[in-house]
DNA sequence: CATGCTTGTAACTGTTCAGTTAGATACAGC
DNA sequence: GCTGTATCTAACTGAACAGTTACAAGCATG
């Protein structure tokens, strides 16, 4: 027994630990992959057992989708396109992408994973290729170019920076990730877009 | 000595052994990427014995740079910029990562990954960047984006439809890679980007 | 304060993997 | 043909990994 006393049990709170396990999984998975990913690594990472991951989340696939789920669901969220503003959009996705490196990585991961994705998923895409159609229609922007085509390079614009090739980044003078040079970025995703989708 | 007589050893050459392995690297890379990637199935794939892979290569990490630099000189010399034409430059890229998925797919691998840089790949994004910025003081295209950020808008931009996520590629109607809907995305590209470097 | 369900832990298991060992076969120079 | 070196092979090894087992301890309800 004097060595079960030296033990810390964490407090029981099925709730807390499994955020816990979740936000070390987003971690873990941002930082390596799926099949870089270690489960003993996110059970150490959230400070819990590896069995209680299993308990909540199934197995490795299951709590890798639980994972995608969440960051997709709040970059959504986060770029909404009111009335097709493309312009607006892409700002709003740079800025959540600027603030949530994890949800950046997760994003490029995935790309590469090729998962299959969920109707969800593809609904709020289709939800925003329709709304730059009504844009185009109203006039607002231009009409030469699809709405999806438009849309799929504002998206990877909203990137191109923050996630551009490393060699690229080294290649210019100065910090490319200080404060003032984001900002300066950021001035030329606005003009960027605005060049993009205006009638030619 | 029965059993010996029915195995059929491959051919004694040493450097079309070495290429197959490479090139069987490549693909197992682009399909599953570094930590996915599986030894065995490289050494099947090139119809080799996995020994070789060690003698010629070294070891997983070491057969990985050999595939990412050969990879990387082939998509640098495929899309060359001369004048800073931006234009010509991602009509070039885009074809080429057309023409080569698993270009394609090391190279969003390559984007997001946290490995240093070559010299030489780093000299080639600076010298294509001095060329955009000789195409701007030379009034061709426009000043009011710096030429590196003009430069990574261009690069996603060619990137945008073929490593598309899947989901968006759903959401639209028809097949999103069918001939004709790729070549509308090309004819879109090259619009695209005229509009993103004209002077404003 | 007993019973049963939930939350937690440590140690284990079978498999898969990168990398190695020991040796066989082709081929070039003598 | 004999010998040494380069090329190739099958079988092995130790480590790492996802997933499991067996059990302990908290906590609510009677």
């Amino acid at each position: 027994m004097s060595e079960a006393a030296a033990r810390k049990p964490r407090p029981r709170n099925a709730a807390a630990t499994k955020a816990l396990l979740l936000e070390a999984a987003t971690a873990e998975f941002a930082e390596y992959g799926f099949a870089g990913a270690r489960i003993d690594r996110i059970a150490e990472r959230a400070g819990a057992n590896k069995r209680l991951l299993y308990v909540y989340f199934g197995d490795k696939n299951q709590l890798f989708d639980a994972v995608v789920q969440e960051q997709t669901e709040a970059v959504l969220e986060a770029a909404p396109m009111d009335e097709g503003d493309l312009r607006a959009f892409a700002i709003a996705r740079f800025d959540y992408m600027l603030a949530n490196p994890d949800a950046r990585r997760l994003a490029a991961w995935r790309a590469f994973e090729q998962t299959k994705p969920s109707d969800a998923e593809r609904g709020a895409f289709r939800a925003r290729i329709e709304a730059v159609e009504k844009a185009q229609r109203a006039g607002r922007i231009r009409t030469d170019i699809p709405a999806a085509d438009l849309f799929a390079f504002v998206l990877r614009m909203t990137e191109s920076w923050l996630s551009a090739p490393p060699a690229l980044l080294a290649a210019g003078g100065g910090d490319p990730l200080s404060a003032k040079r984001i900002q300066q970025h950021r001035a030329a995703l606005e003009a960027a877009v605005r060049s993009l989708v205006e009638q030619p």
